[in-house]
DNA sequence: TCTTTTTTTGTAATGATTACAATTTTGTTT
DNA sequence: AAACAAAATTGTAATCATTACAAAAAAAGA
């Protein structure tokens, strides 16, 4: 895991160090769409010195360039996952729980026009609501 | 559309309030995707009494049950749509543009597993990425 | 009209994120 | 290897969007 981070790392053209590693290994690890803070605290015991201000630009730095995505799917906390394979994630508006929903056949067949002239980085599909277990209240 | 803002409210099971219409019909004539601010500002001279926690409450409580779309694309501001058929918006990391994009054909036609055991109140596609004029810096 | 419920309002608090400058680490050149 | 330059990390302080809360106002019901 730790030679896919590296990899990830250097393929979007950043230098491997030991808190970027960290970071991306976590989140290959963890697909639990971990916010800053989470990272952070699971990360501190095994890099002491890790300040939660390289996290954070770390984090934003690496999504920027879509070697990780960056989920806003609530408006107070910013999401992170090490899946860049386009995906759907359903929040629960009663419980709150993120889930992951798998989407069968090629995301990218959504035919938008003149989709080309863009360059994407980036791509994901929220979607909000009740899940099963919320809707018997 | 004055109409239109009203009929949303009932709809959705809202009391059309003063305040509430207006904050719909907002949204309605301007599909910009404003943030809370803007909304705000422009509904104050027209009712000067207005509070921004009221628009702040107001659009939370309507994207909640899926009477607007709240947007969540960047992590420092949400933003909030009238239209809540499911489409697509571009995000420019470069300018900052938002840009909505068509869905040609039926973006419900993606296949979920299971999607039919959840209650969908909102939900939305996003991109980041470049747009064609930033990407000739 | 009186009472109850709903909505709105304003202020104060919260808390995630960023700015910034200093320090440390890494890479490069002589 | 030492010295220098560039890149990365760190810690603190500031910012600012959003929410909590309680009071006031408005609307609905009796």
């Amino acid at each position: 895991m730790r030679e896919k981070a590296i990899q990830r790392l250097t393929e979007y053209g950043f230098r491997p160090s030991l808190q970027r590693i960290a970071i991306v290994e976590y989140l290959f690890t963890h697909s639990t769409h971990p916010v800053v803070d989470t990272i952070f605290n699971e990360l501190s015991s095994s890099i002491p010195t890790l300040s939660k201000t390289t996290v954070y630009n770390t984090l934003k730095m690496l999504a920027e360039k879509g070697a990780i995505l960056q989920l806003n799917i609530e408006n107070n906390v910013t999401r992170y996952d090490g899946d860049i394979k386009p995906h759907a994630h359903f929040k629960c508006n009663q419980c709150g729980k993120i889930i992951d929903l798998e989407i069968q056949g090629e995301m990218k067949n959504l035919s938008i026009k003149e989709i080309e002239k863009y360059k994407i980085f980036e791509q994901y599909y929220i979607i909000k609501g009740l899940c099963p277990f919320c809707q018997e209240k």
